[in-house]
DNA sequence: CGTGGCGTTCCACTCAGCGGTCCCTCTCGT
DNA sequence: ACGAGAGGGACCGCTGAGTGGAACGCCACG
């Protein structure tokens, strides 16, 4: 069967020489698993060999080892020609100090926050120039999708991202307010002075409002989580559509449960 | 260590090959990756390289090349000579089946639950003969550790676990009953005679008790979470001190919202 | 019946992973 | 102070594990 081919072999060499036997960019088995890791995310949380190959860049071949091997260590799970994120992931997730320390103390004071409340309570840690929600408590009423937990926003058009910008360091706030400011919605804060402004207010009420500044009808008011040198470790929010309430009726609230978590932290070292 | 070691250097071959060149036992890097997370559980959530090499029975070199290489594509993070699961890794996390479609549907009613019973509740889902706790309401009230969102319980003695079980394959209810059944209190069914009429009348009722067989002090109630085929593909429980409170007054509200989800989850599509 | 996309298997080449050895930096205990 | 011991980290030559091109089988189109 081949049609024509057989004795060749290694035989022929010089025509195209195999080469290309670098192991392309990020050298490291680790690191091209990452690339694979990478593949997924919120809106590909599942993919095929196919796509995997598309948005990884790796070679088919590769791909494939490698997925079939993540799967054997049920870090992937394979259901009917879909990899999608497995059980030990799910499982290492709630080690991490995020879910052990953080959400641990936190959880019980945003559900007292959404018992008073009715609304959408979400709790984020600052990771680079991000928010990372952490955790989330809500009920039917869902807003919007944003804040999945897992999920990251830029800092500056959060109310969780002001509230931790306004007490860090000026070398971060620097950093953010230099990066670039893209506008969300009409009402994001895309100027550097008017957003240096709105952080001083917020370091002195001690809670950020966000106005429809990240999602048009939304809004929020955060206060910051600070540890015992006063720094921000994490920040809380309640996120309302803006027509049902008035936000400064929940400043008060929000603000209690961030103060009794950092009091929390405290008891348990976190660092 | 052979008492002469003498001939040091590799000069003299023949002596002692530095064989082993075998890469130990699981070959790939991803198993021998894999060997490394595994030493992270919920007792041992930050470890140093030394507890890491103990753990894993990797060479140390290995070991240490393995962690740095986990920590800089972030599924692993170092703190001070500690490393913890990173945060890669809790965002993964939330692209998992569990995350995404069973939790994303059942957290709202699991919300509902706590509200109007101000106790625990708890979802999760079965693997192998075990049951995986993938989402937990809770107050300050918090009664006991068992049951931690990523954590697993063997299925004959939790509430969750036999009302699975009560709608599952003969031939998985099989597995289980002729496995160990080990007591964890003096209240767990250890009888497979005794649990085959305890899941008849859990099939019967649709909802299962747990009268301290997990933890001395706990019940729970608990339902199963139904496909559009019957088959269990989750339970929901609400776990309380016997002392506080008669558990069948909770049934009827476990059983509601259990089934608000089964729907809810048809309406999706979830496998 | 070709054409093309996809998953999967095969295999020779070679470079990335391996791990023993050495070294540095901290505690301790005396 | 100072040696002993434990832990973290760097170096480096050897080799087999990982690599990726090629080819195969399968389905769904046109």
């Amino acid at each position: 069967m081949n049609g024509g081919r057989t004795l060749e072999q290694h035989g022929g060499r010089d025509a195209h020489v195999p080469q290309a036997r670098t192991p392309a960019d990020g050298v490291g088995v680790l690191s091209r698993t990452a690339m694979v890791l990478r593949c997924f995310d919120a809106r590909h949380p599942r993919l095929t060999l196919a796509k995997v190959v598309r948005r990884s860049g790796l070679p088919k071949t590769t791909a494939h080892r490698l997925l079939t091997e993540l799967c054997s260590i049920r870090m992937l799970s394979l259901d009917n020609h879909e990899y999608c994120i497995g059980q030990r992931v799910f499982e290492l997730a709630s080690l991490s100090p995020l879910s052990l320390e953080l959400r641990e103390v936190a959880v019980p004071f945003m559900q007292d926050l959404y018992q008073a409340s009715q609304e959408t309570v979400h709790l984020g840690v600052r990771m680079r120039h991000e928010v990372l929600y952490v955790e989330k408590i809500r009920g039917h009423r869902q807003v919007t999708q944003l804040g999945r937990t897992g999920s990251s926003m830029p800092l500056y058009c959060t109310g969780l991202g002001k509230a931790i910008l306004a007490f860090s360091t000026a070398e971060l706030v620097e950093e953010v307010l230099t990066g670039p400011l893209l506008p969300r919605t009409r009402h994001t804060i895309v100027s550097a002075a008017a957003l240096r402004r709105e952080l001083a207010v917020v370091a002195e009420r001690g809670v950020a409002f966000d106005r429809e500044e990240a999602a048009i009808g939304l809004g929020c008011v955060a206060a910051p989580i600070l540890d015992a040198s006063n720094r921000p470790v994490a920040a809380l929010s309640v996120s309302v559509p803006v027509a049902r309430r008035r936000l400064d009726q929940l400043a008060s609230a929000v603000q209690t449960a961030a103060l009794s978590i950092s009091r929390g932290l405290g008891r348990q070292g976190l660092l």
